[in-house]
DNA sequence: GATGATTTGTGCGTATGTATG
DNA sequence: GCATACATACGCACAAATCAT
């Protein structure tokens, strides 16, 4: 009997701490426990975790290549705050990326897939209507990881990812009021019409310009932030 | 007096172990002493600089994040080897941003820093003359880096390099014979050429045709190579 | 399979550096 | 300027997993 062929696995392998670890804090600052600019240490980390400083500090190695932890010249780390120029070259890079991407999406899309993308789409603006907010945010960030899951290009899509995680934070602000949401679902839609015409560069040029309405609502959010 | 106002600076701090190590390894990777798929030790590395784990471990796990060694189920490590998919999906990126890249660099380009552009061509030119395929590669190597620098965008800069390092151990291989960089060399004339009439969508569109057929070139290498 | 040799994972001590009063 | 508290960098020891025989 040839074991390999068997899905076994009803017992599983310690995954090491460093990785948990490592997504924890991952998703402590995605959900905003750890705010931009806030200071780590990894004694606190590991005795709070109730473990050494050992695979923290692994871990930390790692977050910081990724761009979501910075190290000063004095070795202290903090978690990444992007500046106004950061926010907009990320979204100049996501602009590039995602254009093309919702430009390849348009070539190789099925039409189940057109058929998802709708549904998003008329979910927002149920969502809408009940004003519920948090299923807005949602299904607009459905909408943009189906074109990208659609695209077909891993290493896009993992870029991409790691761009938008930089700016996650701000990202939950950039939903201000009814009047904002139904833009963006006026946006969404046309993509979404370019693609179900499968015109891959009316496509592209849709996205951009809606990516960049977006991108503008949101310094106008960080600078009123800044203001206070 | 106000010490800080002073730029001394004749003493410096040691640099971290693990911030060499994870340096060397790279360059180790870069020049090809680490081939793709080689496995790599802890304990070796730690030998051979006369240290200690830990530095390395760090440094090991920042390169994977970075993508440069992967690490399989079982903690192995080695040095990533991209599929041909992985080639095709890099560079599909690369055209996506590096035609962005272009295209602001385009707008924003003083016209001393096209002549730097307008030099290395000459350089390049020279080089083929003289068969000499380091400096053809080197010159070509550098007339997209200054694209990239007069693009402006810091985190574009970043990614397109880092996606150059996962492919560097091919690139070198990506020079065969005079007429081969005669055709680079007329594509990097033509996307001056539109640079230097200020016409950003047309300097875009050479880039992309260019590094597209850099990349049918480089997929013919690889292939010839896989037969072996 | 069982055993010894590798290799990776984690805890912890110590040295060095940094901030604060 | 000094003393104290705190942080980080590194080495080392042992445990756990893996590999080869």
């Amino acid at each position: 009997m040839n074991k390999e062929l068997i899905d076994f696995s009803p017992i599983q392998k310690p995954i090491p701490y460093y990785q948990q670890i490592q997504q924890s804090i991952k998703e402590s600052i995605f959900n905003g426990l750890y705010k931009p600019g806030d200071r780590l240490y990894e004694v606190q980390i590991a005795k709070q975790y109730n473990i050494s400083r050992s695979p923290v500090r692994e871990a930390i190695r790692a977050l910081v290549i990724e761009g979501l932890l910075v190290m000063d010249e004095k070795s202290q780390i903090s978690v990444y705050k992007p500046t106004l120029k950061d926010v907009r070259d990320i979204y100049e890079c996501r602009i590039s990326l995602e254009s093309t991407a919702v430009a390849l999406a348009t070539v190789r899309v099925k039409s189940k897939q057109l058929q998802e993308l709708d549904e998003t789409l008329k979910a927002t603006a149920v969502a809408i209507k009940d004003k519920d907010a948090d299923s807005i945010i949602a299904n607009n960030a459905r909408f943009h990881e189906l074109i990208l899951q659609y695209c077909g290009n891993e290493r896009l899509i993992k870029i991409v990812g790691d761009l938008k995680g930089l700016i996650n934070y701000y990202r939950v602000l950039n939903i201000q009021g009814t009047d904002r949401a139904n833009t963006i679902l006026k946006g969404h839609t046309q993509i979404f019409e370019a693609m179900k015409k499968r015109d891959p560069e009316k496509a592209a040029d849709r996205l951009k310009e809606h990516t960049e309405e977006d991108l503008k609502n949101l310094i106008q959010v960080i600078e009123q932030l800044g203001e206070r």
